[in-house]
DNA sequence: TAACATTATGTAATAATATAACATTAATAT
DNA sequence: ATATTAATGTTATATTATTACATAATGTTA
């Protein structure tokens, strides 16, 4: 049988905080998405790490490691987690997962002179969002 | 009259601080940088990260985003501050930093379908190094 | 040079991000 | 049923980074 996409139930925890994360419009950080669970039980700052840890590691969410903050993937539940690429506003902090075929064979086939081999990237553009280029 | 490379004169603890950083064979962190230049007078976080911000700037050294760590540049002092490409290996947490005409050129033309404008990017590549793959 | 502006420094306190350690419970596999 | 693995709860602590404020050094211009 072919290694075909798991589905992951997520747990009572996970599904919180991916249901947040999933619901914002920009991304959240650790102690905000603290903050804004407290209500529902969940109290502690290794419960979130815990939660984001997993939720990275399947690839609903991604980090934005410039940012230390956390968005929902919404390339289809991502495949990609291996392979990331955002694009960062400067000014409003506005962040768009990038989902280029073209971008992703590049880089996938991308091999340095030292004969590396990558199982992972992440690329994050930073630069003005349209909106922003306007003001 | 164009704009040429500007020479930037390190100032007392950017120096000492730079120096640190470039001979060392791995990324350094902050804190870990902060304790090896007390000796030199060196005594609080602040001053630590105000030379790194400084050094970053100029593109003497990078940040490793992923490792909330610093690597000098040896891209010849780079121009390139604002397109930085490493390879990170992730057992021996070996850092490179990648100079790749090619991959640099695809990425400073890459337009996403929003049409953003970028000024900068960052691009973290991830596996095994060479030494790590035959263990 | 004197006046002003800009950049860097020193120091203390604190904020923000993330993990260690340990006990317990739930879910899965044999 | 039992063993194993994964997730949870809780407390404490480690690590990374910034705010605030006072002072000193440097560069610019008149
Ligand atoms: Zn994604
Ligand atoms: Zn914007
Ligand atoms: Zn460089
Ligand atoms: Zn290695």
């Amino acid at each position: 049988m072919s290694k075909m996409h798991k589905e992951h139930t997520l747990t009572k925890n996970q599904q919180i905080i991916f249901d947040l994360i999933d619901k914002s419009p920009e991304p959240m950080k650790a102690y905000s998405i603290l903050f804004n669970v407290q209500k529902k039980g969940i109290n502690a700052p290794l419960q979130v790490y815990r939660a984001l840890d997993k939720l990275v590691e399947i690839g609903k969410i991604h980090k934005i490691e410039s940012r230390n903050a956390f968005i929902a993937c919404h390339n289809s539940s991502c495949q990609v987690a291996k392979a990331t690429a955002f694009s960062i506003c400067e000014i409003c902090e506005k962040v768009t997962e990038i989902s280029s075929t073209g971008l992703s064979k590049y880089l996938a086939n991308f091999k340095d002179k030292d004969g590396m081999k990558y199982s992972k990237y992440n690329l994050e553009f930073f630069g003005l969002c349209k909106k922003c280029t306007l003001k």
